[in-house]
DNA sequence: CATTGTCCCTGGAAGC
DNA sequence: TGCTTCCAGGGACAAT
């Protein structure tokens, strides 16, 4: 499943291709993946120059000359390929440059998104802090976390706290911070948001290193599958022994989604010492 | 306002 | 073997 790091794989593989690239054509081959008029969304943006490729959390962001920009959304199978892929019917949009470039946008799960954007700023500024980035402090997610009694799990995420972490990457920064994901968000302590805020980006910056994980349909744009999913330490993990202290990850839901944890190291009090 | 629930979607796994 | 049912989960939206 396409996460921030992910979607930043993706990101810096396409973007020598089509930065500079004018748009030439937008196949459409299941228009309901635009989010919106599909006839309105191709006339605005064919024929444009693409000047960035940025990415804000787990949206890919194509800024145009224009002014406008185009958001993917790759949400649950989503794929973005250099190449007509084995499975063509899983391709919903083609996007050609004037370089020869062609992006498939390939999806089983016809969940992904294309949406075109008037204003970046105004787009990106329903999300989140990027964790990667500066503004994301243990200051200003102590803020955020400080107004939801929701689990800490679910307010991870929460795109409106914290942009790009998906299901499995909540999992691995929680072992990391050893924090049970049910702690009451308000109840964790400055120093837990610290180490928190350092978990996240650990635990995102190493599967960066590692060109994401392909535990499902995810890959590099090239076919190549990410390793990230070996450096797994509880997500995907229920059943296995715990790496640090050998029990059993659990597995509980929270609001109808999944969340493997040790329930050995990572601990509901917030007295325990990290 | 804060929080929880529902829906969308498909294929693989599990159960009978 | 073949059918049905459930589950995976990101995010928009509805309901509480």
């Amino acid at each position: 499943m396409p996460e921030l790091p992910e979607v930043e794989t993706i990101r810096t593989a396409i973007e020598p291709l089509i930065r500079g690239e004018r748009l030439i054509e937008i196949e459409l081959r299941d228009r309901t993946i635009i989010r919106g008029d599909a006839e309105a969304f191709r006339s605005s943006v064919m024929n444009t120059r693409v000047t960035d490729v940025t990415r804000r959390g787990k949206h890919l962001l194509l800024l145009l000359e224009t002014g406008r920009g185009i958001a993917l959304h790759l949400r649950m199978t989503g794929s973005l390929l250099l190449k007509e892929p084995e499975r063509p019917n899983r391709v919903r949009a083609v996007l050609s440059f004037a370089n020869g470039t062609r992006l498939f946008f390939s999806d089983m799960r016809r969940l992904g998104t294309i949406t075109p954007v008037e204003s970046i700023e105004d787009y990106i500024c329903r999300l989140g802090p990027e964790p990667l980035g500066d503004e994301f402090t243990p200051d200003r997610l102590a803020c955020c976390l400080a107004k939801h009694r929701i689990p800490v799990k679910a307010a991870l995420l929460d795109q409106h706290i914290v942009a790009g972490i998906g299901n499995m990457y909540a999992d691995e920064a929680l072992f990391e911070a050893g924090m049970h994901p049910l702690t009451p968000a308000n109840a964790l302590r400055d120093e837990q948001i610290f180490h928190l805020c350092q978990a996240i980006r650990a635990v995102l910056e190493r599967a960066i290193t590692c060109q994401g994980a392909s535990i499902n349909t995810y890959a590099l744009p090239n076919g190549e599958r990410g390793t990230a999913h070996d450096t797994f330490r509880v997500a995907h993990k229920q059943g296995a022994p715990c790496p640090e202290c050998g029990a059993t990850i659990a597995r509980l839901m929270i609001r109808k989604r999944g969340a493997c944890y040790c329930p050995s190291c990572q601990h509901l009090r917030n007295d325990s010492t990290v």
